[in-house]
DNA sequence: ACAAAAGTGTTTTCGATACACCCATGT
DNA sequence: ACATGGGTGTATCGAAAACACTTTTGT
């Protein structure tokens, strides 16, 4: 079937991901720079326009891989943008995700077909962003600090566990936040995010800290009254 | 600039609402019935097809005026689906808002060009609804249960105000739950959302009530730690 | 034994819950 | 005066916040 009624002409969904990482206290997010028109030079967002044989998801995920080299992230939904002139292009309503990964277990890549460079930016120190996305990872940020208190979002940087003190710095850095040690685990533990695993991890010389891994389901409680 | 390659061709987005609406403690949404193909004679949600010459909120009022002849809601976002079949027309993404209004306050046109009946359902009473619609009303329930405490969403059911009784009848209905009526007002207070009027409105014959209004902006709290 | 970092328990405080009485109105 | 429904205050409980000492390891 063919659409010929011009008000529906030529509309596209592009599929945008944030993908944040924490390194030594400080959150980052991934950012290529473009190269091509529009918005040539001007660093993004990973995503791209979506093609009409996959859902949201995977379009989201192929960009990632097409133009950073990175599989098999966890997308966590965000946000809808449709203003009329956030393409020059042509009329393109963006889907947003966000997901977390290790810097340090992934290999970035710095060039594709589409891009000319790709980096970790703190995320207190973002360059001008091509299209609007400025205002989604605006967003993207509010909503990783939602999702890290009741989802199992940060799995994605801890595949292999994680210890207390290790997942307060974390905590901390996405937060921008101080907590008492002995109060956040517990609160930690309450929110039953994460599990034990009965392992112990030493770093230097001290005394080994517990490992826990974060849970593969998460039920989201509804809090109120 | 005209796009030929095929896999970005003839993609849509829909824009759809689940409009609420609570009478005598039960909660219900506005449906209406499908007059075109697909799905002729169906039951669905407001919505249809953005046009390019539209925001994504605008197309929603839009189609809400052109198929229930509600003018002026008040939105609020809920989620995107993109489910490759969810339209058998063409490739369709759908982008999901709730709002809610007083049902005895509004004229709801029965027919218009592509509807040919409209009617409030009890939210536990749905016939089976066309496209993806019934996923998507489940959802925006679960949206509207998590707006009413932190947003004031309400504000469209209660335009010239409420008072305490009233408003702790729509929280049991739209929460399916009974509260204690001085903590419900503590609480409600606490919340932030509503505020005195210094009026009274009087029912039958009892004591009257104070009337409280919802605010107009309502600034969002980080809960955790 | 000492330094460095991890683990644990108790007290205090504040918000949530449970609960009972008084007040304003119309008949 | 009474019936109906609305308004308010207090005691109790539980979760969150504040806070200090002990344990393990490497040197």
């Amino acid at each position: 079937m063919e659409v010929k009624n011009k008000l529906y002409k030529n509309q596209g969904i592009h599929v945008i991901t944030s993908i944040f990482t924490v390194e030594q206290g400080i959150t980052k997010v991934l950012l290529i720079k473009r190269k091509n028109q529009p918005f040539l030079g001007s660093w993004v967002l990973t995503g791209g326009a979506l093609y009409n044989n996959e859902d949201l998801e995977s379009g989201a995920l192929r960009e990632i891989k097409e133009k950073t080299g990175i599989e098999g992230l966890e997308l966590i939904a965000s946000k809808a943008y449709g203003k009329l002139d956030r393409s020059p292009v042509m009329r393109m309503v963006a889907i947003s995700y966000i997901a977390l990964i290790d810097s340090n277990r992934v290999h970035i890549l710095k060039e594709t077909r589409n891009t000319s460079d790709a980096e970790w930016f703190p995320i207190d120190k973002i360059p001008p962003l091509g299209f609007d996305h400025e205002e989604i990872l605006k967003d993207a940020i509010e909503e990783l600090q939602k999702q890290i208190v009741k989802s199992n979002i940060l799995k994605g940087l801890f595949p292999n566990g994680i210890t207390m003190p290790e997942l307060q710095k974390t905590y901390e850095a996405i937060l921008n936040k101080k907590f008492d040690r002995r109060n956040f685990r517990k609160k930690l533990l309450s929110l039953n995010l994460i599990e034990d695993t009965n392992t112990t991890n030493k770093f230097e010389g001290n005394k080994p800290a517990k490992v826990y891994r974060f849970k593969e389901k998460v039920e989201d409680k509804n809090i109120f009254l």
